[in-house]
DNA sequence: ACGCCTTATATTCATGTAGAGTATAATCGG
DNA sequence: CCGATTATACTCTACATGAATATAAGGCGT
């Protein structure tokens, strides 16, 4: 495909076989029920920058320019995924991109000039079901992703177009699964309904699905990002990296909605989080909810110790 | 730690910030109940080699290596974490380690002159608790953790020492949990208790415990592979890359046993294929094993098209 | 041919958990 | 003091899971 590429670096010097490792960071808050990243360039970018000599780690390097480049420090890390550059857009050279996922509270407002928070749904506006499913998936993405199907040559082609679009968002009586936001998007770049999708210049553009794009493929990382959060507040209690350190159960409902996309049973949640003790009360109670006070928790930092966490799905023996 | 090689690197005309990224591969499959790794080098090291400009992309790199090394071709990969040089043992320069699981079956055995399967167990003895908990455990395990333990200055690290190995092991009547496969190794190299945390040459090497070792971090490369799969037979139907086209219900059973480490309870687990509909039959039978005949199956591919299978975890509400 | 061993397959039961709905309690603002 | 609002508690049903037991169908030795 792109193998004309393969000679192109004539560099004298320097090893044919290195590359340029990028450092990417996904960085995750949530504001009044708001889940948002943390971006540079006018929110056309996440934080990055190349993985140097100077870095003890990778981790250490990312945090090195989250740091610089937003003035947030980091908390909780963990790594996504790691891209070669020919899912690169727009990339000089040979390069990769390490892509990490990191959870904070944005509290200390301080010292915020470049430090920008958007909004995930900005970006991914069919990605919000909180309030039921959006207009735009009806109204827009539906038809014109099957108008792709239809564009295809043959008939098994079109057939598994369809399906992968019904799978995917959830059409024809299927239901809406929230952690298939990547397969989301990679559905719509493919079907080159992103902007993304278009800048080689090849094909005439058509006007893009709505929803904010990003430099190179971090509208990529950031999809990433969004589906590894929403399948891991489901077996691993890092919801609370989110939260501030006492907090009411609804509060701690609400920020779990932000990040699924989608509400929640209340009760159910309730009971969900007690019976696993994952909190505590704090013996204090806050009015500022509107009706009847609620009692305050903090998370118990035990359980991270207590308990492995790794569910089974498989009919293992006790003996 | 290692911030005097910061500067090493004064190679003229390289760019300072480019980096040698090594693919890795661990490549799974399962015969006669034996989980077996692909390895070359008289099985002390895994398939790798560096990405280089002519590869289109890391997985096809990753091919090619594998391919070129042992003749195997590869089916299912998927990625599984990228190391930075701090954890790679005896890495000359700058370097980056990109670690893939592949998931195949052995069966031409043609061209297989350097291919080389080799068990999981041989590196992890202490994994295989088919036939209850091994011996090496209670045995070496358990005392020479506790030792190490009660080597830290100060009690409260003696009691989180204590805490975690009894998590990662079983220890005082806590279950075994075979996806902490990678807990493990790590718990055991910070103990400095297999060969691989002694290499530096400071401390003076104790005997490691039972179990063999690799070049470089290839052993920790594979433990992270073996807990990944461990992790995924329980929510996606991944074990049937690793089955022939029809096979009966135990044999598929032994795979997973072999994989996971342990025993599965075997009404429960036909029932657990039969409704979810994994499998299909084909209509034959076989009287190869010993008594009853066996009906064939074999794997419902559709199943790949109709579930997105990402199970939840959280009270959503189905409206 | 018969009984027995082995493996395959079917059935049952108790328990626990998830989804969903309903009921009661404690504030605040009029 | 009433009702709007939010918090908290309880109930019910369906289904999945862990575990045990029962029946079926071959081979094999005598």
């Amino acid at each position: 495909m792109d193998q004309a590429k393969g000679t192109r670096k004539g560099r004298t010097g320097g090893k044919a076989n290195e590359v340029k490792a990028d450092l990417i960071a996904v960085v995750v808050a949530v504001n009044n029920s708001d889940p948002c990243v943390l971006t540079i360039a006018q929110a056309n970018a996440l934080p990055s920058g190349p993985f140097e000599l100077a870095h003890r780690s990778l981790q250490s390097g990312l945090r090195g320019w989250v740091e610089q480049q937003t003035g947030q420090p980091l908390g909780y890390i963990e790594q996504l995924y790691t891209f070669g550059d020919r899912d690169r857009i727009g990339a000089d050279e040979r390069a990769i991109s390490i892509s990490y996922l990191a959870l904070t509270r944005d509290e200390d407002a301080g010292a915020s000039a470049s430090r920008c928070w958007a909004s995930w749904y900005d970006y991914f506006p069919w990605e919000d079901h909180r309030s039921g499913t959006p207009p735009v998936v009806q109204e827009e993405l539906r038809p014109r992703l099957m108008d792709w199907a239809d564009g295809a040559d043959d008939s098994a082609t079109r057939l598994e177009r369809r399906r992968r679009a019904a799978v995917a968002f959830g059409f024809d009586d299927r239901s809406w699964n929230e952690e298939l936001a990547l397969q989301r998007y990679e559905l719509l770049y493919e079907a080159a309904l992103v902007e993304e999708a278009t800048r080689g210049g090849y094909s005439a553009a058509p006007t893009p699905v709505p929803g904010r794009s990003m430099i190179a493929d971090h509208r990529r990382i950031l999809a990433t990002g969004i589906a590894r959060l929403r399948s891991k507040i489901k077996y691993r209690p890092v919801v609370f990296e989110l939260m501030p350190p006492v907090f009411t159960l609804l509060q701690l409902q609400r920020t779990v909605e932000a990040l699924a996309g989608r509400l929640i049973h209340k009760p159910n949640f309730r009971r969900l989080i007690e019976q696993q003790e994952l909190v505590e009360e704090t013996g204090e109670t806050t009015a500022e909810t509107g009706g009847r006070p609620a009692k305050l928790y903090r998370f118990r930092h035990a359980v991270l110790d207590e308990r492995s966490a790794a569910g089974t799905k498989l009919p293992l023996s006790r003996a």
